[in-house]
DNA sequence: CGTCTATTTGAATGTACTCAAAAGCGGTGG
DNA sequence: CCACCGCTTTTGAGTACATTCAAATAGACG
């Protein structure tokens, strides 16, 4: 697991064995099982968390709808990136779908991290960059696309979300009703 | 409006008179006819443009629709952050909606101005931020609002656009057709 | 096995769409 | 300065797609 932290860190910054282990010694573990929450709306969100196994989902609710944002499997890191930042109450709540362990790393933590270890920098700025990325690619979707076509994008670019997530989840994703994702997957066999 | 541009950068980072000269020193000026395009889809975005006077817009196109991203007005700084940031072609164009006269930044000042002025680095830092910020408040009026409540938002909150801003972009940024939006005014009055 | 929740299906409705045409507005040249 | 041309906005009629409400079926979990 060490090495899989490890290995996925290095897609964003080298670090040496060195400053490796002094981040990793920084890290809090834990799990959550299935439909557990990582952060409920309105606290601040003052982690960012690594899922090791598993998958999570964000959503926020407007007029009792909930709507939710994006998914995260292994491999991924995800913060409520305003919250984290700025201190604020989150809109969001962060949702275990399925069992999940995650790697956590406190905001304290990685203030530290960036006084004592200058190319660590360069991980915040890249969360930050990777969030941006990530959110243009699903209001260009939303915009751009038909509902059919939102999921048929889904199905060929990430199999996963839809062998591992509820379908209810999936159409809140694709910004529909779980009665008119039902019809487009009948529509399209 | 050298005094514009040090008070606007002031709201992001506080520099010394010096670093300030050093910082404007760099810049270039350039004025856009109204319809004349700052950044053609296609090429790589190699500046950032600070608007002192007019308004702008940035645009995809797909299936032969424009969809618009976002307006900016004076006083705001705009980049295609993606383009800009990895170097790649721009899959966006930036357009003058009216006649204006930008400050230009240019990739290679910005990081020599990251070399000298440490301090800068926040420039950067924040300009990616406000990115995220201002493109997750837009995802989610388009996944929470109707487009009755989304053109509403955009009475109450910036007038400007409406009063500026030709009406069949303001569709296009809303995410329906110029007949809709006549529709949507009409039933308001 | 039974209960609770998720998914599917049906029927009626609504909202935004397309196509088409009229009205309004702005800029240009005579 | 006014008449004309081109583009934008409005309006009308019919259509498509997603919605709501309601109910049936299927699945998951204790």
């Amino acid at each position: 697991m060490k090495a899989f932290i490890k290995q996925n860190m290095s897609r964003y910054v080298k670090l040496s064995n060195e400053e490796f282990e002094r981040f990793y010694a920084t890290l809090k573990f834990g799990t959550f099982k299935k439909r557990e929450d990582l952060l409920v709306s309105g606290n601040i969100c003052r982690e960012a968390f690594f899922i090791i196994e598993g998958c999570i989902r964000y959503y926020n609710v407007s007029d009792g709808e909930e709507h939710t944002g994006q998914f995260f499997f292994e491999g991924s890191w995800y913060s409520d990136y305003d919250s984290f930042l700025f201190e604020r109450p989150s809109k969001q709540t962060i949702q275990a779908i399925e069992k999940t362990s995650v790697a956590i790393l406190s905001k304290a933590s990685m203030n530290q991290l960036y006084d004592d270890l200058p190319r660590f920098e360069r991980f915040g700025r890249l969360m930050a960059e990777n969030a941006f990325m990530g959110l243009r690619q699903r209001t260009e979707a939303l915009t751009q696309l038909s509902a059919l076509d939102r999921y048929m994008r889904l199905v060929e670019n990430r199999p996963k979300v839809i062998q591992r997530v509820p379908q209810r989840f999936i159409a809140s994703y694709l910004g529909i009703r779980p009665q008119s994702l039902s019809r487009i997957r009948k529509s399209i066999t």
